[in-house]
DNA sequence: GCTGAATGGAACACTGATGTTCCATAACGG
DNA sequence: CCGTTATGGAACATCAGTGTTCCATTCAGC
């Protein structure tokens, strides 16, 4: 008998963790590539039966919001690396834009997400989200930011050139050196005054 | 009987081009939001039949190809419009973002068609693709355009922009020309040398 | 090595979308 | 006004994905 264990996000006993986590991380790198991925599909992925997915995720929809709380989990923690609160705001975006871009498939993931499944938690003011905006409005105060973007189209902004960035490196084969680099710099020349 | 007609795009009899048309139309609207939506959906969307929409497009992937083939075409209609070749290529490349904004829903579409139908047209080169390309390439030697950035990341970066642009429109919800503003203030910014 | 936890696979029922056929009715056009 | 053309709806077969159950096997940890 296991005790309440299973609690919100983190599994219990060894085994049953990384059972969950191989299944959480086949399933962000083959939704990212085909949001109508069968869950057997999922599973050969994950490398376990199908029978596996479902003892661990009952509902498909239990799943997307896994994988919905684990992107957002990485996003929290990446917002934290970046330390936005350091420096020019400008700067601090720039850092941001290189801790986002190492999210990979999960980047992806939350373009084409919102098509999977009407997850709860993307419009709500998260923490990062709400330290984002301020540091946009920290940038408009001291004179490193743009004051004609506002916030909302400047973080819709650094979202897109992200997703320019990992979209470069797929369609013209471009290195991820190279494609952050032209992140930054693009990024850079938009929001300076 | 009916002569040759129905061939490659357009529709023959005035009847059936206008049920063809207010199926795509209505697919399009449809599908911008939501990727999964049955053939059900689109006939009701379309005020039509659901036979009806089987009549005209036989299968699903039929019906995917024509909003491909009908988007595309917009599209080139649009590139004919900005007059690529007019003026410096900043300007022209402003002008092409004006005009793809206009496109709507097949915009937002197009960048979730990849995972709609493995639709042949979109990597081969069109010729809105090599004017775009050829245009950023003048840009270059004009000197209105950073030569730091390649053409193809220009190219991303414009329709991020756009979808970013409608992205705004949506989230923030600001007017489309206060959209449009942010867009090129954004474009114009990132392109300059 | 032993025991319970974890797994894989087969078999099953269920559901929703797709695609087809047929017929009665409405609209179009000369 | 009449015949052709286009349409809507019902009924049907089919199929793929989902979710469930059961049982034999394997694995992990003590």
């Amino acid at each position: 008998m296991r005790m309440v264990e299973e609690r919100s996000g983190a599994a219990g006993s060894g085994t049953r963790a990384r059972t969950r986590r191989a299944i959480i991380d086949a399933a962000i790198g083959l939704l990212a590539g085909d949001p109508t991925a069968s869950l057997g599909d999922v599973a050969a992925a994950a490398g376990v039966g199908r029978t596996t997915v479902h003892r661990y995720f009952p509902e498909r929809s239990g799943l997307l919001t896994a994988i919905g709380t684990d992107i957002l989990e990485k996003v929290e923690a990446a917002t934290d690396r970046a330390r936005l609160d350091d420096g020019p705001a400008a700067k601090a975006l720039e850092r941001l834009c290189q801790e986002y871009f190492e999210l990979g498939d999960g980047l992806t993931l939350m373009f084409e997400t919102p098509q999977l499944a009407t997850w709860s938690g993307w419009d709500e003011e998260t923490a990062a989200d709400q330290h984002f905006l301020r540091t946009v409005r920290r940038g408009h105060t001291d004179g490193s930011i743009d004051s004609e973007l506002d916030e909302e189209w400047v973080r819709n902004l650094v979202w897109s050139l992200l997703y320019s960035a990992w979209a470069h490196t797929r369609t013209a084969g471009a290195s991820k050196h190279s494609a952050m680099t032209l992140c930054l710099h693009t990024l850079r020349k938009a929001i300076a005054p």
